[in-house]
DNA sequence: CTACATGCAAAGGGTTTGCACGACA
DNA sequence: TGTCGTGCAAACCCTTTGCATGTAG
């Protein structure tokens, strides 16, 4: 299972024209990194991909394989999967079960929804093996963050 | 909402023979931590459960609070939420879709899965505020790992 | 009394930044 | 040619660890 060389190019075209738009310069270097991650169905981190580019670019660093997926990012262009610096957040119930968190202050905050369980054997799932765990994370404007928006607006 | 205090003392009580059946010492520093997470509603860091007890111990330092809180996990009296030192890992792809991640090697991998979209429009999820997003994230053994395991058992 | 827990400070690992040199447009 | 990007090294932040002292059992 790979990226097919037609789909990589079309994305590498797409990035060169969102970089153009932006004003930003194509370097060897954002290319190839940018020809990296479209190509690749994992999805993989900083170092993980700094590895793959020093074998056609021997002199690239990693401070420069940072700055160019976060630019990536700010163009949509790729997405995260997970936030950088964020620290450990310690939970109280060992139990499992699933997350409601606010993106304005970051609240998590625990939600006890079994109708989500039923999903868990979806057929969809057990494409790539076995399924142990499931967890579901609603994100949104919590009441308080809500209640603090429209004051500012009176 | 808080969490009610005879709650918070049995499970203190749980605690307390948890940690004797482990045969881990009862310190003042131990059962102020574990009291403080479990009167929280929220999900705090680290730092966040060392400021709160510095009022009560001056002289308390956060490596007793990361060592007190990896105790706790190991007892399975708490959970955690987000992977310790766990780095960013990027994502080629920028629409909002799930994920399946293997608990052995660690591959991500994405999920086309439209049957998870109900749990946008789940009331049980607008307890807390308003829902802008969801993630699904399953994990479990992938195939290629469970190739692996059942190899070493011949 | 003795093993284990604590506090301190320093190290670690992933990520970011300041600066001078280098290269795209 | 000028501005922006790169590589290098050092800084940063969260977290962990080594070590001498303190204390629960």
């Amino acid at each position: 299972m790979k990226v097919e060389p037609s789909v990589i190019e079309r994305r590498v075209e797409h990035f060169k024209s969102k970089a153009h738009e932006a004003g930003i310069k194509l370097t060897h270097q954002r290319l190839e990194i940018f020809r990296e991650i479209a190509s690749r169905l994992d999805h993989p981190d900083a170092e993980s991909i700094y590895h793959s580019i020093r074998i056609r670019i021997p002199g690239i660093s990693l401070d420069t394989v940072y700055r160019t997926l976060w630019i990536l990012y700010d163009l949509n262009l790729i997405a995260t999967y997970g936030q950088p610096r964020e620290s450990v957040h310690f939970d109280p119930n060992p139990a499992p079960h699933h997350h409601y968190i606010c993106v304005r202050c970051g609240i998590i905050r625990d939600l006890s929804t079994p109708e989500f369980d039923e999903f868990a054997v979806s057929p969809a799932a057990s494409v790539f093996g076995s399924v142990l765990a499931f967890r579901v994370e609603l994100s949104g404007l919590c009441e308080g963050c809500s209640r603090a928006s429209s004051a500012v607006a009176h």
